[in-house]
DNA sequence: TCTGGGGTCCTAGGACCC
DNA sequence: TCTGGGGTCCTAGGACCC
């Protein structure tokens, strides 16, 4: 048995929302989000036909409905509640969730992880508010179901991993929707799993490169040998080796700081493209969507990423899925300037394939001191919007790793009209109620 | 997944420098 | 030069997460 005397012993609570966008929009209706049978349907046109974004617990009961599955695959019920999203309301529920949270603990001990997850140390706070952890976290779903209607799944560890673990693999699970991992349950909790990529961190890839090891569970990763796995993984292997046994020091110590920082828009075009310009006018559009938000950041980018993904029959014809170009440049945020960067190395790589997708990223992102003033933006900038982009902002801003875009508005040609307004590619709806 | 969208991190080889 | 060692930067590609 490992002796965890020397880690160090948190009390961390991983937090997300039950269902979250299928229970606001049940919320919403005066329904019950763990009784509705609802699905929050994006039918932005480039999903070709629509795409499941969330489902309530009772959709993916009864009807077998899955997050990301296809509208032709959704059965056709009357039953069935069928609502577009509106990305924009999730985001001010979200905020609301985390206000709640800031009177359980210090701000600074929040942390925010995507759209529905939060991570918080209650450590110095916990005892203030009941007699055990658990019963702490009972009064957090409480408070939040009582003033917002919404469910919410508790992990409680020893450390952030053993958290979030205890959310996926225990507290979805249970009736409480509470679990709790401490070091000690490491061996009987974590070390039976043998759907290896059902754990954080592990994805399908990884898993069957460790079952071809003939590693099949989490107990023969604790007892396989750590510089094996050092040796095929890199540093991933020791970390892999690591999380066996349930010690995340690397975590806690680096409050998950992102080191890199990036922002890009990408999008699955409504058909096929083959003719140049028109891809280009998409670049061009992208380009300026991705510098109007490294503006609004006062950032400017020194690097530049293009990727282009085929369509089907050009995938079989070259054998190839798609490439991906990037260049170093001199710092800038200027519309023409990156769209021109973007041409350069859309016309350098593409050889006349068939086009389905296209990304741009900038990173290595440097501080713009520089004013700069768009007057077509401000000029159409009405207060309300700029309320929007702000909340917007501020969530991306405390958001490490957030999946939410606001698209610019404005543009001409090509895809930008159809998507103005949407946010993360999904309609952003009425943001005012 | 015959096509959602936005991110972060790691590895590795070649160029280049001291 | 029948030839060192270490480091950083740049680019491509892979993997994973929500």
């Amino acid at each position: 048995m490992y002796d965890y005397s020397k880690e160090a012993r948190r009390v961390v609570f991983m937090i997300d929302s039950k269902s979250f966008y299928a229970s606001v929009e049940s919320v919403k209706l005066n329904l019950n989000p763990l009784r509705s049978i609802l699905v929050v349907m994006s039918t932005a046109k480039n999903t070709n036909g629509g795409l499941v974004l969330a489902a309530s617990p009772m959709a993916k009961k009864i009807f077998g409905i899955s997050n990301v599955m296809r509208t032709r695959d959704v059965p056709k019920d009357k039953r069935i509640i069928v609502v577009p999203p509106r990305m924009n309301l999730y985001i001010k529920y979200n905020l609301a969730i985390n206000e709640i949270f800031k009177t359980f603990a210090a701000e600074e001990d929040i942390q925010p992880y995507s759209i529905d997850e939060s991570l918080i140390d209650m450590t110095d706070s916990w005892k203030l508010f009941g007699d055990s952890p658990r019963e702490v976290a009972r009064k957090i779903q409480l408070k939040v179901k009582k003033e917002l209607g919404i469910y919410l799944t508790v992990g409680i560890g020893d450390n952030p991993l053993l958290a979030k673990f205890a959310l996926d693999m225990e507290a979805k699970r249970t009736h409480s929707l509470i679990g709790e991992w401490h070091y000690e349950d490491v061996q009987d909790k974590l070390w039976p799993v043998t759907q290896l990529d059902d754990l954080w961190s592990i994805g399908r890839r990884t898993a069957e490169k460790l079952n071809k090891m003939g590693i099949k569970s989490m107990y023969d990763l604790a007892h396989s040998n750590p510089f094996l796995l050092k040796q095929r993984f890199g540093v991933l292997g020791s970390q892999l080796y690591a999380f066996s046994w349930g010690i995340d020091r690397a975590l806690i110590r680096d409050k998950y700081v992102p080191k890199a920082k990036s922002y890009g828009n990408s999008q699955v075009l409504p058909r096929d493209y083959r003719n140049q310009a028109e891809i280009e006018i998409v670049i061009r559009e992208i380009a300026e969507q991705v510098a109007a938000r490294i503006r609004a950041h006062h950032k400017a980018a020194t690097v530049i990423h293009l990727g282009i993904g085929y369509s089907f029959r050009s995938k079989e014809e070259t054998g190839k899925s798609g490439f991906g170009h990037s260049m170093k440049i001199d710092a800038t945020n200027d519309n023409g300037l990156l769209a021109a960067y973007a041409i350069t190395l859309f016309r350098n790589k593409w050889e006349g394939e068939t086009v389905r997708n296209i990304s741009i990223s900038c990173a290595g992102l440097v501080n713009d001191n520089v004013v700069q003033l768009d007057l077509f933006d401000t000029k159409q900038t009405s207060l309300k919007k700029r309320d929007l982009d702000r909340t917007v902002d501020q969530i991306r801003q405390r958001f490490g790793f957030t999946s939410l875009v606001k698209l610019s508005s404005v543009a001409e040609g090509g895809t930008a009209i159809e998507r103005a307004g949407l946010v993360g590619g999904h309609n952003g709806g009425n943001s005012y109620e």
